[in-house]
DNA sequence: TTACGCGATAATACGAATCG
DNA sequence: CGATTCGTATTATCGCGTAA
């Protein structure tokens, strides 16, 4: 009908801004992907339940089974960590407490920056009144912060002729890892996490791009694995975890300023502990009844 | 880059029936 | 009895979309 050699999101998009029958239907294919998608897998399989609960698998085990390759934690029988803001809005605090989220400020970057030594990283996040995003897409793309931010996102593992361009210490970092990776066919993230993983090499570009991105993936969230112990000591409510935001309950008749300092103090300083450059940034923390609030 | 989960489709497994 | 066929059930794979 289309008459196109896919229907891939992009391709439909390019289809719909031309106009006329095709663009007609290639849009309200978009539209139906999406609430398809919001139905089937984010609200039917919530239906007429009182709570969400899903499970985490912590750590894999050693044939690298039931968890991440990093370090990262997952959750499954639900995902509680892909949930779009539209499911967010509907999940509340339990009756007589609040939720508490602290979120880190572009933590993979500080990590980035920490083990590489870049002095333009470092500089431009060592000062809470800089903004990394920014002074990238200031140099690079016309002041458009949010293509700056998708740079430093994506493009800083793709390791290319960009990245030595803008980074040029944090290049040859990428270098040295990935040469240090293909000798012993393992990545270790830096003291005192040491998580190793294991890179086959024989995956090519995908290898060298997953060595790249282990030690500084790994290390950020480790920092929210000690961030969670810390809190747990405390005596918090855990609820839920994101990969650089954790989340607790706290009790509703709190001064919610304090609560939200108490959180904010304990990540800042567990980021400067283990971040003594890179690492001087606020934490902001959120106390509301529903999570997207 | 790291995950999980859904729909559609393909591939595989298995029991019952049938045939030589 | 063994091989084959048919119909159904289960499992595997692909493409896509959501979070960080």
């Amino acid at each position: 009908l289309l008459d196109t050699p896919d229907t891939n999101k992009e391709t439909l998009m390019a289809l719909a801004v031309g106009g006329g029958d095709r663009g007609i239907l290639a849009d309200l294919t978009l539209r139906w992907r999406k609430a398809t998608k919001a139905l089937t897998t984010y609200f039917y399989p919530l239906r007429g339940q009182d709570r969400k609960t899903g499970l985490f698998n912590i750590t894999p085990n050693e044939d690298m089974e039931g968890g991440t390759g990093t370090g990262r934690l997952s959750s499954e029988r639900t995902n509680m960590q892909n949930d779009p803001p539209a499911v967010q809005r509907c999940l509340r605090a339990p009756e007589g407490y609040l939720l508490r989220r602290g979120d880190y400020p572009q933590i993979e970057l500080r990590c980035a920056a920490e083990i590489s030594d870049d002095p333009t990283m470092l500089a431009a996040l060592s000062d809470p009144d800089r903004d990394l995003h920014q002074e990238t897409a200031d140099r690079l793309f016309d002041g458009d912060r949010a293509r700056g931010k998708v740079f430093n996102f994506k493009e800083l593992y793709i390791g290319g002729p960009a990245v030595k361009a803008a980074y040029p210490r944090f290049y040859e970092w990428t270098r040295e890892h990935w040469a240090e990776v293909q000798r012993t066919s393992y990545s270790v993230s830096p003291e005192p996490f040491l998580h190793r993983r294991f890179i086959p090499l024989m995956a090519g570009e995908h290898a060298r791009m997953a060595a790249i991105n282990h030690p500084i993936q790994s290390m950020a969230v480790y920092i929210c694995k000690v961030i969670m112990v810390e809190l747990f000591q405390a005596g918090s409510l855990l609820v839920n975890q994101v990969h650089d935001e954790v989340q607790d309950y706290v009790p509703a008749d709190g001064n919610r300023d304090l609560q939200a300092r108490e959180m904010a103090g304990i990540m800042e300083a567990v980021m400067q502990k283990y971040l003594p450059r890179a690492g001087g940034a606020k934490v902001d923390v959120k106390v509301s009844k529903y999570w997207e609030d």
